[in-house]
DNA sequence: CGCCGCGTTGAAGAAAATCAAAGCACGTGG
DNA sequence: CCACGTGCTTTGATTTTCTTCAACGCGGCG
């Protein structure tokens, strides 16, 4: 059998049993592909899965009365869409697909199950969920404290490094494919001016741009522009999953021992 | 024996058994005061513990290196304060209290614990989360997109709504004890330009200010100011919690019948 | 071909920052 | 009781940053 996406996602963060990985399996509809520019879902609809990204680009919007609208956050293969509505059963936000893409859906109910279930995998959706959060806080940051320029350098900077948490990026060049509008509704610039501040990193031969790729040339001088610190992408949870993990097996063991859970370390 | 800060909090959510309440209970170590312009914690510090707000305001914020900084999030009593450090063991923001305060501490790594014995307080918990998130999506949409006009009155209404749900709010009358300053940093903007807008704001009889007291005049026309729409604080967690309750009777009911809990779902 | 979405550039204007100075409330110590 | 310092608010004048409006080029595609 092939592994599901959320098996491989879910694996990045810690090994997992036998049984932690049926459980996600039962989970998983299969895939769907979605065009790009279509929508997954939009503001004020029904909140009954969450998703994962196997394949794409996606972005969560919030349009606004005025005809303007913020970009949340963008999500690329292997990041999870969705828990946020967890506590809603209406989307707060909108999510469309920028390129071409794949999903897989999950229902947003089963996942008290598997809470009940799997105190690891329980941890790991906690975790994503603060990750989320981190990520939210920077923005935050960075649209409330910094220069146009700064913003972008950050921006570039950030989507770089978590592309290469899942993803291949060869000598920091990375396909983009955000157009500058897009762009300018995740800085809370207009389209104008991102194209401005484009061009004045190409000038300083911080970055390179050709079609829609863009590559940076110095990833140092961008960090300095930007204040880049990746620390709010750098989780640190091994001790936390290791003693889900342990609490875990004493379940398990207290019940009736449950052989696929020893020497976890070792499962492939 | 008194009820802890947690569990009112929690109680707001969702009835506890008995069971729930001692493990909440358990928890919660002596509430700890703090004086007005303290820190409770500051970014890099190790991160072990969360806490529940019992008394004062409090925010968590981010500096910069130039010197400025951006609030990120503003906690009134009710709140739960440091989740989303679950997945980091340091701080990526700092905390201090801007009024005097008094906050209860838990040990993180006893969340797991938590998770492991109760579906419906991991529920709980996991909402807490997501709930946090909406309100940091709608704070990135104030930055990003809204005049400095619509920022203040959003968060003016913001704070109120959040206020009304633990706390009693007389005829829109609420004490603010946020400086000008402060407000400038979680707004994204100058304190200059801050004071200029309360006195737009003032001269539109939309609110009233007296020192350090604000009231908020005409509600509808405020909304109408900063495009308000309170869905993103209105969480829908029954039937997502009702689910947890009803397969912790399950669990239970394996061992011995818990009668606390009167459930009415019909899943399938 | 002609349309449309996207990128590019220039010029003018608006929003908010910055700089500077003064007033006001409050607590502290003489 | 008053003088003084400190932190917060208020106001004006000036400057910066970014937006808006407008126009044009360019490439893909029906």
């Amino acid at each position: 059998m092939e592994k599901s996406c959320i098996i491989k996602h879910f694996e990045h963060y810690s090994p997992l049993t036998e049984d932690d990985k049926l459980l996600l399996d039962s989970l998983e509809k299969s895939p769907r592909e979605y065009r790009k520019n279509t929508s997954v879902w939009t503001q004020g609809e029904p909140s009954n899965h969450f998703y994962t990204v196997s394949k794409g680009w996606v972005y969560s919007y919030r349009n606004m009365e005025d005809g303007s609208r913020q970009i949340l956050d963008v999500y690329v293969p292997g990041d999870v869409v969705g828990l946020r509505e967890f506590a809603f059963n209406k989307r707060i936000t909108g999510l469309t697909v920028m390129s071409d893409a794949v999903l897989c859906a999950f229902p947003k109910t089963r996942l008290t199950e598997v809470f009940a279930e799997s105190l690891l995998l329980c941890s790991i959706f906690f975790m994503i969920s603060a990750t989320d959060q981190a990520i939210l806080l920077e923005r935050l940051v960075n649209l409330g404290r910094r220069s146009a320029r700064q913003k972008l350098a950050h921006f570039l900077l950030e989507i770089s490094k978590r592309l290469q948490k899942t993803n291949v990026i060869i000598n920091n060049h990375l396909t983009l494919p955000l157009t500058q509008t897009l762009l300018a509704d995740a800085l809370g610039l207009s389209a104008v001016h991102v194209n401005r501040v484009f061009k004045e990193l190409r000038e300083e031969n911080l970055i390179e741009q050709t079609n829609g790729h863009v590559q940076l040339l110095d990833v140092e001088g961008l960090r300095e522009v930007a204040g880049f610190d990746a620390g709010y992408l750098e989780e640190n949870i091994e001790a936390m999953l290791q003693q889900a993990r342990q609490m875990q097996r004493k379940i398990n063991g207290a019940g009736g021992a449950d052989p696929a859970d020893l020497g976890i370390l070792e499962t492939s």
